[in-house]
DNA sequence: CGCCAGATCCACT
DNA sequence: GTGGATCTGGCGG
């Protein structure tokens, strides 16, 4: 458990669809307090300035400054007025891509993360939330996990970092599915339903 | 289960 | 001023 290799920086600097597909199966670590960790099952590509999804869209600002930067970094937003987005850093540095983590099943601080998840969302009588619901979507996990604005820029390769991904067994091709991004829908075509989504729902049933 | 409205604030043309 | 890489509760089938 606690002894697998972390995804180094190589693994990140590779093309963005690559690193999408490759993340699928592997586990998302955050220390915080104590380790909370799951394996991650959706991912989503944003790749470039040409890609009228992408932050980076409009080129270099402020907020697109960690796209910019070097692999292996977390790029953190904030959307919706209410809203966390994790996203991991891909290509070398100067070409700004990421990769949304839009899904996760809890392995380890389940307890944890259905305590953050109750703290942020109004709970009134309802029936338990099945594990996997409760990071079932990006801004779902983030809160899970406690990841916020604090955490843009983070290196998830860093000794010490308190975020990252550990290196689990590779997900097989017949487990994942290939569709549009989810929820562009202001954004022109190509880029509206360009096939850059992967996950896997076999997970799940764990 | 599907559809809809509302929440709430930041970055940007 | 506008719209967003979302989520939730409420309502209808």
């Amino acid at each position: 458990m606690l002894g697998m290799p972390r995804l180094p920086r190589s693994f990140f600097a590779r093309p963005t669809l690559t690193v999408a597909r490759e993340l699928l199966g592997q586990r998302l670590v955050r220390l915080a307090g104590r380790r909370l960790s799951g394996l991650i099952i959706e991912t989503e590509a944003y790749i470039g300035q040409t890609d009228l999804a992408c932050h980076a869209r409009f080129g270099r600002t402020p907020r697109t400054e960690v796209l910019f930067g070097a692999p292996g970094h977390a790029y953190v937003y904030f959307t919706y007025g209410m809203h966390w987005m994790l996203n991991v850093v891909t290509e070398p540095a100067g070409f700004p891509a990421a990769v949304l983590i839009r899904a996760i099943v809890p392995v380890e601080g389940e307890v944890v993360m259905r305590a953050r998840r109750r703290a942020g969302a109004a709970s009134a009588g309802r029936r338990p939330v099945p594990p996997a619901r409760l990071t079932d979507g990006p801004a779902k996990l983030a809160q899970a996990l406690g990841i916020d604005g604090s955490l843009n820029g983070h290196d998830l390769c860093a000794r010490g970092a308190r975020l990252f991904v550990e290196r689990a067994p590779p997900m097989a091709d017949q487990l994942v599915e290939v569709g549009p991004r989810i929820g562009l829908n202001n954004t022109p075509e190509p880029w509206k339903s360009v096939a850059w989504n992967f996950r896997t729902h076999i997970i799940e049933g764990a």
